[in-house]
DNA sequence: GTGAAAGCGCTAACAC
DNA sequence: GTGTTAGCGCTTTCAC
């Protein structure tokens, strides 16, 4: 392996001004030139874990999410991996599969391999991240916000359960169902009331009977939809899906039940990228994963180079996208 | 930080014996408790970034992959994850959108960071892995078995060309298009000879018109079907799409287009898990993708553990799985 | 079985 | 602006 003594030997210098020109600290544009001729020559590369030993901090950004088969948690991955790469950071990718437990086991190790900071989409209510923030170290939530007084980066929840409901109320449908993910989730909550706001924004009743609180995946959706036309009460010709994957699951479900398009309506919070569906067939509220990721990595970095101010709390509003045919 | 030498003075012993007992060398039980509780009452974490500067291997596994947002390579991951982490090493994604440039610069932070292996779907027919291999690292191929002389995990995807192709063909359809990915991807030429295999089995014509060399993506797909029907020839009554996204846009477009499932029937190499389709609805072979990701993790973790023996390749079958209607 | 001591490659005082 | 030097926390000979 071939080291800054070495390079220094070769270019004629210390090996404090090889580190130097690495860290952009002045030197003389002579010797920097001597550096670099000497470094291409040798083909030496950096040894970072020296580097993360010696100033106790390594350039990895940890992004912690529940579900890595869940595109929207990919998108966003995306989005924040192209502004890490920009700012010469790594990005690890950790699956808690919504599990406090393996979730407080990577934030050890993030803690342990020195990773400069974190972007987290908390596993649950049983979160504990004060492991990671009493290690000074910084972090921003990303679509849930914890409790914690940290720096979020959150989607306009509320609003998009409201959009999405009110489109297919205001398409003429009048029973209009909400599945969302479990009670204990803010973003469910938030759009579960979202769904009533629409209700009464527009003079309606609020059925309880038609809110449930299922599993933000796609086995919650199918569940939801049969116990919804299952039950005594009468079918609804709606349905809010609480993201992307419910969305999915209802979609099937209604195909395999035969139940027509024009009997019931979905509109979904959420994008769905692999829908294998024709374009604008299904009304949905898309929301910004990829900004997310981005808007959360950056207030990230500015944390990460010392930026001190009050922990800030950014919502992005989600799009309505309207179906063409009946939705 | 609390170090080993916190420990040693606490539990009456030399650093030595610490770091013994953490890495399960000999020492005497009585001394081993004591480090124990010293350990236990300091709240000692080992140094990992000391230990790898020390040692020059971290517990830490590369997983390249050239597209974060397919559900095929995340189910993979999901594969390697829990294998890696069984055993105690952390998974690190590396994305690289199929270009080779950004591919060579994770290969090269992944010697750099001293990290123990790589699982890697190579980006293309340029892609280079002599940095890694001459760095004397073990390496995994999956998905895509590059030339060079290393352990790989691959699908049959010759095997599965033929298999989708013949699904179609054996329910009556007989003008099968065949739409894969790029001509340089060796999967996708494999995936076509399958198509044409099943053809020549069952004595019929092959019509070159008919194979179409796309992207793996969705857009691939949706361009694909579009230049088919609007070309002069006659249209197909049949399409096998090469991979899960391209199987995805064929059936957007199929249904954009308002054609019928009776007129053009698809098959599909690869699953669908977030079709929002009835179940069996679409011919699928499906592929073991969690699969090859845990066996190229195992093969990985025996070559980290010095195994010796000739590089290997394992091939896993797909499944393939008829639709209940007319496909 | 155990301890002393050197050193992995780098950075950051400190002295010049 | 530049060189000398100590030391980040750990592992691993080498002696005993």
């Amino acid at each position: 392996m071939v080291t800054i003594y070495d390079v220094a030997k070769l270019a004629g210098v210390s090996p404090a001004t090889v580190s130097r020109v690495y860290n952009g600290v002045a030197v003389s544009e002579e010797k920097a030139a001597a550096v670099r001729d000497a470094a291409a020559t040798l083909q030496f590369t950096p040894n970072r874990t020296a580097r993360t030993l010696r100033t106790q901090t390594a350039q990895i950004i940890a992004l912690v999410i529940p579900d890595i088969e869940n595109p929207y948690f990919t998108e966003m991955a995306r989005g924040v991996e192209d502004v890490a790469a920009e700012a010469g950071y790594s990005v690890v990718l950790c699956n808690t599969d919504g599990d406090a437990t393996k979730e407080a086991g990577y934030l050890g190790i993030a803690v342990a391999a020195h990773m400069a900071g974190m972007i987290i989409a908390v596993a649950g209510p049983d979160s504990d991240l004060t492991g990671f923030t009493s290690a000074a170290r910084p972090l921003v939530a990303v679509d849930r916000a914890p409790d914690a007084y940290v720096d979020a980066v959150v989607m306009a929840n509320r609003a998009a359960g409201e959009a999405a409901t009110g489109a297919l109320l205001d398409a003429g449908r009048s029973r209009v169902a909400c599945i969302v993910g479990p009670h204990d989730i803010a973003t469910a909550r938030d759009r579960a009331l979202g769904w009533r706001d629409a209700h009464l924004a527009r003079g309606l009743e609020v059925d309880d009977e038609l809110l449930r609180y299922e599993s933000f995946r796609v086995e919650g959706g199918r569940a939801a939809l049969d116990a919804l036309f299952d039950g005594d009460a009468d079918d609804p010709d709606g349905i809010v899906a609480g993201n992307n994957l419910i969305g999915v699951g209802v979609l099937q479900r209604r195909g395999e039940r035969s139940i027509d398009a024009e009997a019931l309506g979905v509109a979904v919070i959420g994008s769905l990228p692999f829908a294998a569906l024709p374009e604008a067939s299904v009304t949905t509220v898309r929301l910004p994963a990829r900004d997310m990721g981005t808007t959360a990595a950056r207030l990230l970095l500015e944390r990460i180079d010392g930026v001190q101010r009050e922990p800030q709390t950014v919502v992005l509003p989600g799009t309505l996208v309207r179906a063409a045919t009946a939705g």
